[in-house]
This record gives C-alpha cells, sequence and structure tokens, in this order.
DNA sequence: CGCCAGGGCCATA
DNA sequence: TATGGCCATGGC
C-alpha cells in the first residue's frame, strides 16, 4: 500500500536529514515574496532578490513601488518582468484584505486556496506554498521534486496536481508542522541524493523501498 | 559551452 | 485534455 510507504518515508527522511526549519525567512509576507519568486527559479538567485528587497520588506511599500524599480530589484531571480506584475497581481489582491496577514489566517482554508489561484501568476503550487509556509494552514505542496521522487520510488504518480495532493492527505496526518517537514525534505533529499543517483539507487531509502514497492 | 532551477500562462488542436 | 513555447538569471 503506497499510503504505508509515504509514511515511512517521512520517518527515514526525517531520521537521516533531521528537522529542516522552512520557511526561510523573516515574515510571512517574505515568504509570500518568495514563494513567488522561485518559480522554476534556483533558490539562491531568490536570495539574492529577496535580499534586494530587504529593506523594502513591506506589502505597501511594494504596492506603491514603481514598476521598473521592482523589476530592477529582483532581477537576479530571472523572469522578472513577469514576477513583477505577478507581485503586482498579488498585492492588488492583499490590499483587499488590508495587507493584513491575521485577516488571511482568519479565513477558511478552501476559501483562501481559491481567491489565491484566482491571481493571475498564482497557480497550485505557489498558493499551496504560502498557506502552509506563510500561513501555517495544514495542506501539502507538491512540486516537480515530489512527482519525480516519487515515482522514481516506485509510486504511480497521478497527473492532476490536486489527485497527487489527495494521496499525500490521505497518507499522512492532518498537521501542519509534519506537512512542512515533509516537503522541505523531499526538496533536501532531490537536491542531495536524487540529483546525483538519478534512479534512486543505493542511496538510503533504497531498502525500504525494495520492501514496500517491489515486494 | 550547455543545462537547469522549489511554475504558470497562453495559444493551438 | 494535452502538448509546446515562452519567460531570464546565475551556478556549475
Amino acid at each position: 500500500m503506497s499510503t504505508d510507504f509515504i509514511q515511512c518515508i517521512y520517518e527515514e527522511l526525517i531520521g537521516f536529514y533531521g528537522p529542516q526549519g522552512w520557511w526561510p525567512g523573516d515574515s510571512p509576507f517574505e515568504v509570500m515574496m518568495g514563494a513567488i519568486l522561485t518559480q522554476n527559479t534556483s533558490w539562491t538567485n531568490v536570495e539574492k532578490a529577496l535580499e534586494n528587497l530587504s529593506s523594502y520588506m513591506e506589502p505597501q511599500v511594494i504596492y506603491m513601488m514603481d514598476m521598473d524599480k521592482l523589476r530592477k530589484l529582483i532581477r537576479p531571480s530571472g523572469f522578472y518582468n513577469i514576477k513583477a506584475r505577478r507581485i503586482k497581481a498579488f498585492l492588488e489582491w492583499f490590499k483587499g484584505y488590508n495587507f493584513c496577514v491575521n485577516e488571511l489566517g482568519k479565513m477558511d482554508i478552501t476559501t483562501l486556496r481559491g481567491e489565491l489561484l484566482g491571481i493571475s501568476g498564482i497557480g497550485n503550487e505557489t498558493a499551496d506554498s504560502i498557506l502552509l509556509y506563510a500561513l501555517d494552514m495544514p495542506i501539502f505542496v507538491i512540486d516537480a521534486y515530489t512527482r519525480r521522487m516519487f515515482s522514481r520510488l516506485g509510486v504511480p504518480i497521478p497527473k492532476e496536481y490536486e489527485d497527487v495532493q489527495k494521496l499525500f492527505h490521505t497518507a499522512i496526518e492532518k498537521n501542519t508542522a509534519i506537512y512542512n517537514e515533509y516537503h522541505a525534505l523531499i526538496v533536501r533529499h532531490s537536491k542531495e541524493c536524487c540529483r546525483k543517483k538519478p534512479a534512486c539507487n543505493g542511496c538510503f531509502l533504497k531498502n525500504i523501498c525494495d520492501f514496500y514497492i517491489h515486494a
């Protein structure tokens, strides 16, 4: 059963790597900006952009900021024309909640997710990253690493984002801290191990994988 | 030099 | 529904 396997992999990863303490960021708003900036972009480049933004890191300030200035500041993160537009679109929506994180935190998670997805430039992964890592809401983030890692380990992964998410929501208890750690661990392991050993051969997950999937 | 990174939108069939 | 093109920088 792949749900047991998914639980088990979490235990293995947390045992091996320990807690990851995501998301790196000084405030929920910075996490939201990072979530947009990191779309298809390496985190090291995002860090440069966030550093450039650091003295302006308040929603009202960036909302008022000249577009050309914003473009220039986030340039290192790549796709800077599009991302500047996406940040402005997000802030235009956020203004409706008085740029107040606490107001978002009081909302029903399904309603809020729907609103985030309605913003141009916010898709499934970015929305869920904001919900989980900026607002501490219990939702599992699915990304390319998650799909690749588990399909390589032998778990059949659906095509639709929501279907993959359901798989993890079913397998793991609904717990924000665990969802937070698990996704971070998947990213950590994917960067550290799977990139060097594309089939996950010989890594410490191999035995558990053989036991559950190939038994 | 080429490849890719913690996606998402849009046009086309 | 499902591909394919596009956006762009910096690390390796």
